[in-house]
DNA sequence: AAATGAGCCAACCGCGCACAG
DNA sequence: GCTGTGCGCGGTTGGCTCATT
């Protein structure tokens, strides 16, 4: 009653971001914090549903997420998950911090499924591939393999440092990628002023790679003045100036008390281990979890599915459990977790190598 | 070089839940 | 208790890239 509708689907703008917007979207969330995400479009002046706008930043803007290759390990993890949850791919996802839903969703459907399958025609000829302890078998020795295969990968790619793939980054790829293949500067309603640069590209892939492979420094100078945005107003001098500019741009120190308040409600909400008592506002809380925490999740989650009506109930059993101190017995899940890949959680929220 | 198909992924759609009014 | 909205989630799709013919 009284609230305005979500989006008027009226001058709604869709498709691919624009570097324009998601720096537009950064920069009011730097201010505002996420959430309240009903109030960005309006506020921020951008033709998007509010949806859009929450989905770009979750999955693109928001800092910790890491793109690329998932590592072994990720995928043996996705695989055990996937066979213990289900498609409940933001569980899963919880449990890869720097993973989004749709990323691990999207690398699910288009490898993981099909390697699964390979591997359990390879592995069986008779038994009935629709159990669900047998899919669990698959899963937990397909990941097996994968594991194994890492423990001789890791050492082979322990020189290949994977860089923490931040939204910092991303964004400063992009804007990167932008100064270097976008023609010119969009007209004055633009709030961007782009010297040297070109036109925006929303092709994410290509300015990665371009990015990846370009090592060129970049002398163009890129201002960034936000007229409707004061608190941006960037001038990067090249490339490594980007990624300082944009982690100050992101850092939650710049976030004033109200905003973090709003992004520790609301990033943790979103955050993997998710916790109101862990969550901090420095990034490195974000990406920072115990062990004794990892577990007492993994545990959590198996009761909640396993007991189908825990889910309506899982946000105040998680609420009791993360002020229990007890330890849990050790699942399946965590065993494996615990016994196949030591350190497993400092290694997901470390830079794991690229396979 | 052009056409075609497959693979991939960002983004959209629709549903359900929680909560405010 | 009812209704409408915000938000999160899972499924799906549009469009781009790359490989193959």
């Amino acid at each position: 009653m009284g609230r305005p509708p979500c989006c008027d689907k009226v001058g709604i703008k869709k498709g691919p971001w624009t570097p324009e917007e998601d720096i537009i979207l950064v920069s009011y969330i730097q201010e505002h914090g996420p959430g309240n995400w009903r109030s960005v479009p309006t506020n921020t002046g951008l033709s998007r549903c509010s949806k859009s706008c929450r989905l770009r930043w979750t999955n693109y803007l928001r800092p910790g997420i890491k793109r690329g290759n998932f590592t072994p390990h990720e995928e043996g993890m996705i695989i055990h998950l996937q066979a213990l949850l289900g498609n409940k791919w933001a569980a899963i996802a919880s449990y890869l911090p720097q993973r989004t839903d749709n990323d691990i969703k999207n690398y699910w459907n288009t490898h993981l499924k099909k390697k699964l399958k390979k591997f359990q025609q390879q592995q069986t000829g008779s038994m009935d591939s629709s159990s669900h302890q047998h899919l669990q078998a698959s899963s937990k020795s397909f990941s097996d393999r994968i594991s194994s295969s890492d423990n001789k990968s890791s050492t082979q790619c322990s020189s290949i440092t994977t860089s923490y793939a931040s939204s910092t980054e991303n964004i400063s790829r992009l804007l990167e990628g932008w100064m270097r293949t976008s023609p010119k500067p969009s007209s004055s309603s633009s709030p961007f002023i782009i010297k040297g640069g070109g036109g925006p590209s929303s092709n994410h892939h290509e300015i990665d790679e371009e990015n990846n492979n370009n090592n060129n420094d970049n002398k163009e100078v890129l201002l960034v003045k936000s007229v409707s945005m004061p608190a941006l107003n960037l001038e990067l001098h090249h490339h490594q100036n980007h990624h300082q500019d944009f982690e100050s741009i992101l850092s939650f120190e710049n976030l004033n008390t109200t905003t973090a308040s709003c992004w520790d409600k609301s990033t943790c909400d979103s955050m993997p281990n998710n916790n109101n008592h862990k969550c901090s506002s420095e990034p490195a809380a974000a990406t920072t979890f115990s062990h004794h925490h990892h577990h007492h999740e993994i545990e959590e989650e198996e009761e909640d599915y396993e007991d189908q009506e825990e889910r309506k109930n899982s946000k105040s059993s998680r609420d009791k459990n993360n002020n229990d101190n007890n330890n849990p017995p050790l699942s399946f899940l965590e065993k494996w977790l615990l016994d196949e890949n030591v350190g497993h959680g400092e290694e997901i929220m470390e830079l794991s190598p690229i396979f």
